[in-house]
RNA sequence: GGCACGGUAGCCAAAUGGAAAGGCCUGGGUCUGCAAAACCCAUAUACGCGGGUUCGAUUCCCGCCCGUGCCU
Protein backbone atom coordinates (compact mmCIF):
# COMPACT_ATOMS: atom_id res chain seq x y z
CA UNK A 1 0.00 0.00 0.00
CA UNK A 2 1.42 3.07 -0.76
CA UNK A 3 -1.28 5.86 0.75
CA UNK A 4 -0.37 8.92 1.95
CA UNK A 5 -2.29 10.95 3.97
CA UNK A 6 -1.61 15.16 3.68
CA UNK A 7 -2.80 17.63 6.05
CA UNK A 8 -2.51 20.89 5.09
CA UNK A 9 -3.62 24.57 5.37
CA UNK A 10 -2.76 28.06 6.49
CA UNK A 11 -0.59 28.78 9.55
CA UNK A 12 -2.17 28.92 13.07
CA UNK A 13 -4.80 26.59 11.74
CA UNK A 14 -4.62 23.68 14.12
CA UNK A 15 -2.86 21.45 11.64
CA UNK A 16 -0.11 19.92 14.02
CA UNK A 17 -2.70 19.22 16.56
CA UNK A 18 -5.24 17.24 14.23
CA UNK A 19 -2.97 15.32 12.66
CA UNK A 20 -1.90 13.78 15.83
CA UNK A 21 -5.46 13.01 16.54
CA UNK A 22 -5.72 11.26 13.38
CA UNK A 23 -3.05 9.44 13.48
CA UNK A 24 -3.74 7.92 16.69
CA UNK A 25 -6.80 6.79 15.55
CA UNK A 26 -5.29 5.63 12.13
CA UNK A 27 -2.13 4.51 13.19
CA UNK A 28 -0.10 7.02 11.62
CA UNK A 29 3.26 8.80 12.14
CA UNK A 30 3.80 12.21 11.15
CA UNK A 31 5.56 13.74 8.19
CA UNK A 32 6.24 17.81 8.66
CA UNK A 33 6.35 19.57 5.66
CA UNK A 34 7.46 22.82 6.96
CA UNK A 35 10.31 25.01 5.76
CA UNK A 36 11.32 26.61 9.17
CA UNK A 37 10.85 23.58 11.58
CA UNK A 38 13.35 21.56 9.43
CA UNK A 39 16.36 23.61 10.87
CA UNK A 40 17.82 22.91 14.44
CA UNK A 41 17.13 25.63 17.10
CA UNK A 42 14.11 27.23 15.58
CA UNK A 43 11.28 25.78 17.60
CA UNK A 44 9.20 28.56 19.50
CA UNK A 45 9.30 30.80 16.43
CA UNK A 46 8.40 28.26 14.37
CA UNK A 47 5.77 26.55 16.05
CA UNK A 48 7.70 23.56 16.20
CA UNK A 49 5.19 20.92 17.86
CA UNK A 50 6.59 19.49 21.19
CA UNK A 51 7.74 15.96 22.61
CA UNK A 52 4.87 16.08 24.92
CA UNK A 53 2.32 17.79 21.76
CA UNK A 54 3.23 14.80 19.87
CA UNK A 55 1.78 12.58 22.49
CA UNK A 56 4.13 9.30 21.73
CA UNK A 57 3.59 9.51 17.55
CA UNK A 58 6.44 10.09 16.20
CA UNK A 59 7.40 12.61 13.89
CA UNK A 60 9.93 13.15 11.22
CA UNK A 61 11.48 15.98 9.31
CA UNK A 62 11.80 17.93 12.39
CA UNK A 63 15.74 19.12 12.91
CA UNK A 64 17.25 17.96 10.39
CA UNK A 65 19.37 20.88 8.86
CA UNK A 66 21.46 23.23 10.44
CA UNK A 67 19.86 26.64 10.50
CA UNK A 68 23.41 28.16 9.31
CA UNK A 69 23.08 26.02 5.56
CA UNK A 70 19.96 26.97 3.51
CA UNK A 71 17.67 23.95 3.06
CA UNK A 72 15.49 23.62 -0.35
CA UNK A 73 12.70 21.70 -1.76
CA UNK A 74 15.02 19.15 -2.82
CA UNK A 75 16.33 18.33 0.19
CA UNK A 76 13.42 17.79 1.04
CA UNK A 77 11.82 15.63 -1.37
CA UNK A 78 14.15 13.25 -0.96
CA UNK A 79 14.12 13.03 2.73
CA UNK A 80 9.99 12.66 3.18
CA UNK A 81 10.00 10.26 -0.12
CA UNK A 82 12.31 7.81 2.03
CA UNK A 83 10.52 8.61 4.99
CA UNK A 84 7.30 7.95 3.40
CA UNK A 85 8.09 4.83 2.14
CA UNK A 86 9.84 3.46 5.16
CA UNK A 87 6.60 4.14 7.27
CA UNK A 88 4.12 2.78 4.71
CA UNK A 89 6.67 -0.38 4.62
CA UNK A 90 6.25 -0.82 8.63
CA UNK A 91 2.42 -1.21 7.62
CA UNK A 92 1.81 2.07 9.34
CA UNK A 93 -0.01 5.34 7.47
CA UNK A 94 2.04 8.14 6.80
CA UNK A 95 0.94 11.90 7.28
CA UNK A 96 2.36 14.58 5.38
CA UNK A 97 1.54 17.87 7.57
CA UNK A 98 2.17 21.86 7.26
CA UNK A 99 1.76 24.62 5.26
CA UNK A 100 4.44 24.71 2.46
CA UNK A 101 2.61 24.20 -0.45
CA UNK A 102 5.54 24.14 -2.57
CA UNK A 103 6.66 21.52 -0.41
CA UNK A 104 3.65 19.50 -0.17
CA UNK A 105 3.34 19.97 -3.95
CA UNK A 106 6.47 18.11 -4.56
CA UNK A 107 5.69 15.10 -2.91
CA UNK A 108 1.92 15.15 -4.04
CA UNK A 109 2.34 15.22 -7.84
CA UNK A 110 6.17 13.74 -7.51
CA UNK A 111 7.43 17.08 -9.64
CA UNK A 112 10.79 16.39 -10.88
CA UNK A 113 12.93 18.96 -10.41
CA UNK A 114 16.14 19.67 -12.27
CA UNK A 115 19.36 17.90 -10.91
CA UNK A 116 21.24 21.48 -10.29
CA UNK A 117 21.89 21.93 -7.03
CA UNK A 118 21.92 26.16 -6.22
CA UNK A 119 25.04 27.63 -7.27
CA UNK A 120 25.29 30.16 -4.38
CA UNK A 121 28.50 31.87 -6.29
CA UNK A 122 26.78 32.10 -9.24
CA UNK A 123 23.43 33.46 -8.08
CA UNK A 124 25.50 36.56 -6.19
CA UNK A 125 27.17 38.00 -9.39
CA UNK A 126 24.16 37.34 -11.10
CA UNK A 127 21.90 39.23 -8.57
CA UNK A 128 23.96 42.40 -9.32
CA UNK A 129 22.65 42.46 -12.41
CA UNK A 130 19.71 44.02 -13.84
CA UNK A 131 16.24 42.08 -14.76
CA UNK A 132 16.49 43.34 -18.05
CA UNK A 133 20.06 41.75 -18.84
CA UNK A 134 19.43 38.90 -17.06
CA UNK A 135 16.20 38.22 -18.87
CA UNK A 136 18.50 38.79 -22.20
CA UNK A 137 20.97 36.00 -20.79
CA UNK A 138 18.41 33.68 -20.65
CA UNK A 139 16.64 34.22 -23.70
CA UNK A 140 19.64 34.19 -25.17
CA UNK A 141 20.59 30.59 -23.66
CA UNK A 142 16.90 29.07 -23.56
CA UNK A 143 14.45 30.91 -25.45
CA UNK A 144 11.63 28.24 -24.75
CA UNK A 145 11.95 29.42 -20.81
CA UNK A 146 12.59 32.52 -21.39
CA UNK A 147 9.21 32.74 -22.98
CA UNK A 148 6.91 31.23 -20.52
CA UNK A 149 9.59 32.85 -17.39
CA UNK A 150 8.07 35.51 -15.04
CA UNK A 151 10.11 38.56 -16.38
CA UNK A 152 9.95 40.57 -13.35
CA UNK A 153 11.59 37.61 -11.37
CA UNK A 154 15.04 37.63 -10.86
CA UNK A 155 15.13 34.50 -8.09
CA UNK A 156 13.00 32.54 -10.85
CA UNK A 157 15.76 33.81 -13.79
CA UNK A 158 19.00 33.26 -12.29
CA UNK A 159 17.74 29.72 -11.32
CA UNK A 160 16.97 29.06 -15.00
CA UNK A 161 20.17 30.41 -16.33
CA UNK A 162 21.97 28.15 -13.73
CA UNK A 163 20.46 25.09 -14.50
CA UNK A 164 21.17 25.77 -18.78
CA UNK A 165 24.71 26.53 -17.69
CA UNK A 166 25.36 23.51 -15.41
CA UNK A 167 23.43 21.19 -17.79
CA UNK A 168 24.27 22.79 -20.74
CA UNK A 169 21.10 22.04 -22.10
CA UNK A 170 17.31 23.86 -22.27
CA UNK A 171 15.53 23.95 -18.75
CA UNK A 172 13.64 20.72 -18.90
CA UNK A 173 9.39 20.44 -19.18
CA UNK A 174 8.14 19.64 -15.81
CA UNK A 175 7.77 15.69 -15.27
CA UNK A 176 5.84 14.38 -12.58
CA UNK A 177 6.50 11.33 -10.79
CA UNK A 178 3.48 10.40 -8.99
CA UNK A 179 5.18 7.98 -6.17
CA UNK A 180 2.20 8.15 -3.59
CA UNK A 181 -1.94 8.01 -3.76
CA UNK A 182 -2.34 10.97 -1.40
CA UNK A 183 -5.51 12.08 -0.19
CA UNK A 184 -5.15 15.91 0.53
CA UNK A 185 -7.80 16.99 3.39
CA UNK A 186 -7.25 21.00 4.00
CA UNK A 187 -8.32 23.01 6.93
CA UNK A 188 -10.60 26.02 7.03
CA UNK A 189 -10.60 29.13 8.93
CA UNK A 190 -12.69 32.20 8.50
CA UNK A 191 -10.15 35.55 8.33
CA UNK A 192 -11.20 36.75 11.70
CA UNK A 193 -10.71 33.10 13.38
CA UNK A 194 -7.08 32.96 11.68
CA UNK A 195 -6.33 36.58 12.86
CA UNK A 196 -7.68 35.47 16.36
CA UNK A 197 -5.82 32.58 16.41
CA UNK A 198 -2.65 34.29 14.91
CA UNK A 199 -2.75 36.77 17.66
CA UNK A 200 -3.45 34.23 20.61
CA UNK A 201 -0.40 32.04 19.20
CA UNK A 202 2.04 35.11 18.96
CA UNK A 203 1.37 35.96 22.63
CA UNK A 204 1.96 32.17 23.59
CA UNK A 205 5.22 32.42 21.58
CA UNK A 206 6.80 35.81 23.64
CA UNK A 207 5.68 34.02 26.82
CA UNK A 208 7.17 31.15 26.41
CA UNK A 209 10.65 32.89 25.23
CA UNK A 210 10.80 33.13 21.64
CA UNK A 211 13.02 35.79 22.29
CA UNK A 212 14.89 34.39 24.31
CA UNK A 213 15.39 31.50 21.60
CA UNK A 214 16.04 34.21 18.94
CA UNK A 215 19.52 35.72 21.79
CA UNK A 216 20.57 32.30 21.64
CA UNK A 217 20.94 31.60 17.53
CA UNK A 218 22.72 34.55 17.56
CA UNK A 219 24.95 33.29 20.13
CA UNK A 220 25.94 30.36 18.52
CA UNK A 221 26.51 32.35 15.21
CA UNK A 222 23.44 33.13 13.02
CA UNK A 223 23.69 36.42 11.56
CA UNK A 224 20.38 39.17 11.96
CA UNK A 225 20.26 38.94 8.15
CA UNK A 226 20.22 35.33 8.28
CA UNK A 227 17.79 35.19 11.22
CA UNK A 228 15.64 37.79 8.92
CA UNK A 229 15.80 34.80 6.06
CA UNK A 230 13.79 33.40 7.64
CA UNK A 231 11.17 35.89 8.20
CA UNK A 232 8.14 36.69 10.35
CA UNK A 233 9.12 36.09 13.98
CA UNK A 234 12.64 35.45 13.39
CA UNK A 235 12.51 38.30 11.18
CA UNK A 236 10.65 40.97 13.08
CA UNK A 237 12.81 39.88 16.22
CA UNK A 238 15.77 40.43 14.56
CA UNK A 239 15.07 44.26 13.57
CA UNK A 240 13.67 44.49 17.31
CA UNK A 241 17.33 43.62 18.73
CA UNK A 242 18.80 44.89 16.61
CA UNK A 243 16.75 48.16 17.88
CA UNK A 244 15.62 48.85 14.32
CA UNK A 245 11.94 48.78 15.68
CA UNK A 246 9.78 48.73 18.82
CA UNK A 247 8.39 46.20 20.54
CA UNK A 248 5.20 47.12 20.12
CA UNK A 249 6.41 47.49 15.96
CA UNK A 250 7.48 44.14 16.39
CA UNK A 251 3.86 42.66 17.41
CA UNK A 252 2.18 44.32 14.82
CA UNK A 253 4.71 42.99 12.24
CA UNK A 254 4.76 39.86 12.66
CA UNK A 255 0.69 40.09 13.09
CA UNK A 256 0.44 41.72 9.88
CA UNK A 257 2.59 39.69 8.03
CA UNK A 258 1.44 36.00 9.43
CA UNK A 259 -1.91 37.23 8.13
CA UNK A 260 -1.01 37.87 4.70
CA UNK A 261 1.25 34.81 4.75
CA UNK A 262 -1.84 32.92 5.48
CA UNK A 263 -3.66 34.73 2.66
CA UNK A 264 -0.63 33.14 0.27
CA UNK A 265 -0.50 30.12 1.22
CA UNK A 266 -4.69 30.05 0.93
CA UNK A 267 -3.87 31.47 -2.61
CA UNK A 268 -1.69 28.52 -3.24
CA UNK A 269 -3.75 25.74 -1.90
CA UNK A 270 -7.29 26.81 -3.54
CA UNK A 271 -5.95 26.52 -7.11
CA UNK A 272 -5.84 22.52 -6.26
CA UNK A 273 -9.32 21.40 -6.77
CA UNK A 274 -8.00 18.02 -5.46
CA UNK A 275 -7.53 18.90 -1.86
CA UNK A 276 -10.65 18.00 0.83
CA UNK A 277 -11.72 20.94 2.59
CA UNK A 278 -13.06 20.39 5.89
CA UNK A 279 -14.00 21.92 9.14
CA UNK A 280 -13.86 19.64 11.77
CA UNK A 281 -12.11 16.09 12.81
CA UNK A 282 -15.27 14.15 11.92
CA UNK A 283 -15.49 15.30 8.72
CA UNK A 284 -11.71 14.22 8.37
CA UNK A 285 -11.98 10.92 9.86
CA UNK A 286 -14.80 10.14 7.31
CA UNK A 287 -12.70 11.16 4.15
CA UNK A 288 -10.12 8.86 5.78
CA UNK A 289 -11.96 5.78 5.96
CA UNK A 290 -13.56 5.73 2.31
CA UNK A 291 -9.66 6.43 1.35
CA UNK A 292 -8.01 3.45 2.95
CA UNK A 293 -11.32 1.18 1.97
CA UNK A 294 -10.59 1.84 -1.92
CA UNK A 295 -8.53 -0.17 -4.21
CA UNK A 296 -5.00 1.08 -4.62
CA UNK A 297 -4.96 2.50 -8.22
CA UNK A 298 -3.05 1.63 -10.93
CA UNK A 299 -0.26 3.57 -11.45
CA UNK A 300 0.10 4.28 -14.87
CA UNK A 301 3.66 3.49 -16.38
CA UNK A 302 5.99 6.17 -16.52
CA UNK A 303 5.95 10.08 -15.52
CA UNK A 304 3.70 12.38 -16.72
CA UNK A 305 4.53 15.27 -18.84
CA UNK A 306 3.06 17.89 -18.08
CA UNK A 307 1.99 21.01 -20.81
CA UNK A 308 0.62 23.61 -17.96
CA UNK A 309 2.90 24.75 -15.11
CA UNK A 310 0.32 22.79 -12.57
CA UNK A 311 -2.11 20.34 -12.10
CA UNK A 312 -5.56 21.73 -11.59
CA UNK A 313 -7.49 18.62 -11.73
C1' G B 1 0.19 84.07 25.17
C1' G B 2 4.41 84.59 21.24
C1' C B 3 7.24 82.40 17.23
C1' A B 4 8.08 78.40 13.66
C1' C B 5 6.41 74.43 10.92
C1' G B 6 2.56 71.39 9.40
C1' G B 7 -2.96 69.77 8.22
C1' U B 8 -3.57 65.80 0.81
C1' A B 9 -7.48 58.61 0.58
C1' G B 10 -7.84 53.80 6.24
C1' C B 11 -2.25 55.07 7.17
C1' C B 12 2.55 57.41 5.36
C1' A B 13 3.81 60.93 1.74
C1' A B 14 5.16 64.20 -3.02
C1' A B 15 4.12 67.83 -6.56
C1' U B 16 1.34 71.72 -8.68
C1' G B 17 -2.20 78.87 -10.44
C1' G B 18 -5.33 75.12 -15.38
C1' A B 19 -8.13 67.73 -15.32
C1' A B 20 -3.55 65.52 -7.70
C1' A B 21 3.02 61.13 -7.91
C1' G B 22 4.37 57.11 -5.09
C1' G B 23 4.40 53.65 -0.93
C1' C B 24 1.67 50.88 2.79
C1' C B 25 -2.95 48.56 4.00
C1' U B 26 -6.82 45.77 1.39
C1' G B 27 -8.53 42.27 -2.64
C1' G B 28 -7.07 38.83 -6.53
C1' G B 29 -3.15 35.99 -8.75
C1' U B 30 1.81 33.51 -10.28
C1' C B 31 5.13 29.61 -8.80
C1' U B 32 10.69 23.98 -12.33
C1' G B 33 16.26 23.51 -5.55
C1' C B 34 16.23 30.31 -0.96
C1' A B 35 8.88 29.07 -1.11
C1' A B 36 7.20 32.06 6.08
C1' A B 37 10.89 33.38 -0.26
C1' A B 38 10.43 36.00 -4.86
C1' C B 39 7.07 38.23 -8.22
C1' C B 40 2.44 40.23 -10.91
C1' C B 41 -2.45 42.62 -11.37
C1' A B 42 -6.43 45.58 -9.28
C1' U B 43 -8.15 49.36 -5.96
C1' A B 44 -9.67 55.41 -3.71
C1' U B 45 -16.41 60.77 -4.59
C1' A B 46 -8.24 62.41 -0.75
C1' C B 47 -6.01 68.68 -0.71
C1' G B 48 -8.89 71.10 7.77
C1' C B 49 -12.93 75.28 7.80
C1' G B 50 -14.57 80.24 6.13
C1' G B 51 -13.61 84.35 3.20
C1' G B 52 -10.64 87.06 -0.55
C1' U B 53 -7.43 87.67 -5.20
C1' U B 54 -7.95 85.38 -10.18
C1' C B 55 -10.91 83.61 -16.35
C1' G B 56 -9.49 79.58 -13.00
C1' A B 57 -7.05 77.99 -6.18
C1' U B 58 -5.19 72.19 -3.34
C1' U B 59 -1.42 75.84 -4.75
C1' C B 60 -1.35 83.04 -3.50
C1' C B 61 -3.55 86.45 0.64
C1' C B 62 -6.52 87.08 5.37
C1' G B 63 -9.07 84.91 9.49
C1' C B 64 -10.40 80.59 12.30
C1' C B 65 -9.75 75.56 14.03
C1' C B 66 -6.44 71.39 14.95
C1' G B 67 -1.44 69.07 15.60
C1' U B 68 3.89 69.35 16.55
C1' G B 69 8.27 71.91 18.20
C1' C B 70 10.52 76.02 20.50
C1' C B 71 10.10 80.46 23.57
C1' U B 72 7.91 83.34 27.80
Amino acid sequence: MNKLIVILGPTASGKSDLAVRLAKKFNGEIISADSRQVYKGLDIGSGKITKKEMRGVPHYLLDVASPKRKFTVAQFQKLAQKKIKEIQKRGKLPFLVGGTGFYIQSIVDGIKIPEVKPNWKLRKKFEKKSLKELFLILKKLDQKRAFVIDKNNKVRIIRAIEIVEATKKPVPPIIKDVKFESLQIGITKSKKQLKSAIRKRLIKRLNHGMITEIRRLRRHGLTFGRLEEFGLEYRYVAQYLQEKITYQQMIEKIQKESERFAKRQMTWFKSDKRIHWIEDQKEAERSIKKFIKQKPLEFSNGSLILHGLRSRL
